[in-house]
DNA sequence: GTGAAAGCGCTAACAG
DNA sequence: CTGTTAGCGCTTTCAC
């Protein structure tokens, strides 16, 4: 082939060369264009333009010992809400010049410590984790390798890494709180599996606690829409039946309700359902969704100026906690026949 | 600080001195084990645990030309569909040892173009777009980077980059054709915002050259559930109403239908509604949705294994269709007239 | 304002 | 089976 018809790609050097300059020049104006002539520059910049050329990344890391990009390992992007953490930390990653690498874990902490492993070789400079429930290897992992680490979805100062998040315990009481004050007593709770879930775990566990004079019956199904329809099967069939479901998770409230309208059970005044997280959905249904609005996609913005600022500064960010609320809509009201 | 305090993470070397051994052995022994002696393994391997090495990905990604992973730039994750296409392509790319690198576009060409730049400058070695509407840029930036680049969620054979998805003319088609044999005549055609959108472009064209004897309502609007609701307010409004609603998405259909039963419309009697993806959720809507089931997760995994073999044999692969099929289930009927 | 040269941490011939 | 050595493409002193 001719010598203009390169296979590789062209590299500083030949830009140098084409630009009559040296490698170090080429270099400036790249990172520190104001070092160089005017004219140095726009020849650089010509030659640059002819030769196409694109720095070579790994080469820039190398040296620079910056990569720019992090990673995210979520349970599965099947899933609506760990899409929309995953949008807000992209694009506030994207404002701090950073890129974001996805690994999903199907929730098990082995695959997640093997993906963690996977990231860090190919040079994440830091990692976003969902929750508190990983495999020990993942924290020695993080530990010797001093990589910037931040867990979302869950509030807890006293995790060994800063935790981004709201109080899941706090959150489902506050539902528990609203179907109580209606006057609901006999309540079923539909949650999605506990096994390497602590988000699930703390909300059950909060619940429990604050329970009051309320008769609570749990019922573990798969996190899906399926699930909640699944769930509601299971409590109708039940003997004292419950006069509302609170779901610790909008999906499963999604379920619920349509399975409810398929068994001709009118919502709220046969059954009252309240869920959690606020999807976007959730506004639409019918009866339009009375739920615990969890700031995601704010929590994902908040995660991404988190790592980006430890990566940057090398310090520790502090763990943040953020508020929930109650969003009254039209799937709750009082029981039919008020108990007590 | 003592010698024993390193700041800094371990090199090669400094495994190779500790181990007593070469640079190249050390090498070696993370690359091609089975050809360094057992002994001298493991010395080094103690000697990596000791120093909890890492190896860097910058420096193997700069020797070895391959940064192992590929990016994916899609319209946005708030969407359900596309990340249903990111978790069957993060899945299949991670049986190749390839990471998935996430970059949102808003559905906007000019985001996309930069964010393709970007992820060309952190070295991608190939990338997954979505559709066939792109900004001349792109293009050029591909093919002066040659950069492996398949597009997702259409089949053309023609295009400049090999496609891998279905004909979305065709999927719109076989809606409709549903919808005609069951008798519907006037029908309202729900669909997202068109700008920027092939997939949506190519469903409304294929159904405006197969309309036959019906007669076809077209309505734009956000592509969203709430999208979905809207879009029914207005066609309850106008004068001839239909008697169908076609979605061009699911998401509009479960908006659509939610909106429905707001109204008091029931379903399919009154109104039969039909969507095409075919989400997960849809089977559990009430009345389960009619639909044309899209394999978005296979496409997923299809793009992720092209685009592998693409980076590894350099041999660029072919375009593939994808069948789809229709799935009748509740929400849809005969017209309650049937008209001629 | 510019260039020469010394690395960054690793891989891959090539010897031995 | 193991060591030596020459780079990979870039950044970064340090001179001039």
């Amino acid at each position: 082939m001719g010598k203009s018809g390169h296979r590789k790609r062209a590299n500083l050097r030949d830009v140098a060369t084409a630009a009559g300059v040296s490698v170090a020049t080429v270099s400036r104006v790249l990172n520190s264009p104001h070092t160089v002539a005017e004219q140095t520059r726009e020849r650089v910049d010509e030659a640059i333009r002819s030769l196409q050329w694109v720095p070579s990344a790994a080469a820039r890391a190398i040296n620079s010992g910056r990569t720019r990009f992090v990673g995210a390992l979520v349970p599965t992007l099947d899933h609506d809400i760990f899409a929309r953490v995953l949008a807000g930390l992209e694009r506030q990653l994207a404002c701090r010049r950073l890129s974001l690498v996805v690994a999903t874990t199907d929730g098990d902490p082995q695959i997640e410590t093997s993906k963690a492993k996977g990231l860090i070789d190919i040079g994440a400079e830091g990692l976003i984790i969902s929750g508190k429930s990983h495999a020990a290897d993942l924290y020695s992992l993080i530990e010797r390798t001093r990589l910037p680490t931040v867990a979302t979805s869950c509030y807890d100062p006293d995790y060994a890494l800063p935790t981004i998040g709201y109080d899941n315990a706090r959150a489902a009481c506050a539902a528990l709180a609203h179907l109580a004050e209606l006057g609901h007593r006999r309540i079923a709770v539909l949650h999605g599996p506990k096994a390497n879930n602590d988000r699930t775990r703390a909300r059950i566990a909060g619940l429990t606690a604050q329970r009051g004079e309320c008769d609570l019956t749990f019922l573990e199904v798969p996190l899906s829409t399926a699930g909640g329809c699944e769930a509601v099967r299971h409590v109708l069939k039940s003997a004292r039946q419950a006069t509302a479901l609170l779901c610790l998770s909008d999906v499963l409230a999604a379920g619920a309700m349509f399975e409810l309208q398929r068994q001709g059970i009118t919502m709220p005044e046969r059954m009252s359902v309240m869920g959690i997280d606020d999807l976007p959905d959730s506004a639409c249904l019918y009866p339009a969704l009375t739920t615990i609005h969890l700031p995601v996609s704010r929590m994902g913005r908040h995660a991404a100026d988190a790592i980006a600022s430890w990566v940057e500064t090398e310090e520790e960010p502090a763990s943040l906690l953020l508020d929930f609320n109650l969003v009254v809509r039209g799937s709750t009201t009082r029981p039919r026949e008020p108990e007590t």
